[in-house]
DNA sequence: ATAATTGCAAAGGATTTGCACGAGT
DNA sequence: ACTCGTGCAAATCCTTTGCAATTAT
């Protein structure tokens, strides 16, 4: 197998990543799910299925609806990369930064989305779970509203 | 137009209340009507359309999914009752209880939901939107795990 | 060689919508 | 009378799946 694309640097090591990953589930590595991983790798998160499908169809014509769902199936399998929910519409993903956690701040007018990260909120919240007796798993913590921008 | 069912003091209530906000909006009262948002306001909430559904057509073999997603929709439109996504699956329904706000611990083992409500979250919530400039309409905050039972 | 992957189209689940008929005001 | 609501089936959106052909190991 060829790879038709040349990522840069910090992309070429989640490549490599993904690519372990793979060897480690008896699975193989092709253009297609480099092509889609790239086209991840190299954005700016909160894409959604059908916008990786049009960024990779621009490198190669032929890939399909599947091919990009099922390679977001590795991924989100590998905790390379993270789904989310927002409000109803389509799945978006991101890329899972070494141990880090995000919440998100979304403007429900220009869809703009702002990251947070507040130790506090997730210390009272595992304070919140305990009482409960509830193991936390992983959580969602979404706020919508309007931006700086759309709320003058 | 007659109703065929019986509620209790509450739920008398709350269907005064949408015939108000039927009225008000120049809607009509119609025994579907009636019966779904029964169903919802005797239900103890988190139910999804299939499963109002369903059971409106324990008393109504006739309704169609149809109506139970319109009658939905005026009530989530009136606020009195709020659409909730967990997950991925459906959405969904329970009652708006006054001036009220919980969030939801959710076990992805058995399906439990709980309820919470954390004052000193909403605040830190607020400190962090207002330092991105937010206004926020309204948030989500969900934590995944398993519950007590569930977690031996 | 063998087993996994691909692209396509068809199937799926959840929700919405067009339309002719029926019911509330 | 007039307008809105209903039920059905078809349509939509997002995602998954079956399958025959292709490709990585």
């Amino acid at each position: 197998m060829d790879r038709k694309i040349v990522p840069k640097k910090e992309t070429r090591k989640l490549l490599d990543k993904m690519s372990e990953y793979l060897v480690s589930k008896g699975l193989k590595s092709t253009k297609q799910r480099d092509l889609i991983a790239t086209v991840i790798f190299e954005s700016k998160g909160h894409l959604d299925a059908e916008a990786l499908y049009q960024a990779a169809r621009k490198q190669d014509p032929k890939v399909g609806h599947s091919t990009v769902y099922r390679t977001l199936r590795v991924l989100r399998d590998s905790g390379m990369v993270s789904e989310r929910h927002f409000g109803d519409g389509p799945a978006r993903y991101e890329v899972s930064r070494e141990g880090e956690h995000h919440d998100h701040l979304i403007c429900v007018k220009c869809g703009k989305i702002v990251e947070f990260e507040n130790e506090e909120i997730e210390r009272l919240q595992e304070a919140v779970a305990a009482k409960q007796k509830f193991v936390i798993l992983h959580h969602r913590h979404e706020m919508y509203g309007h931006c700086a921008g759309c709320s003058k």
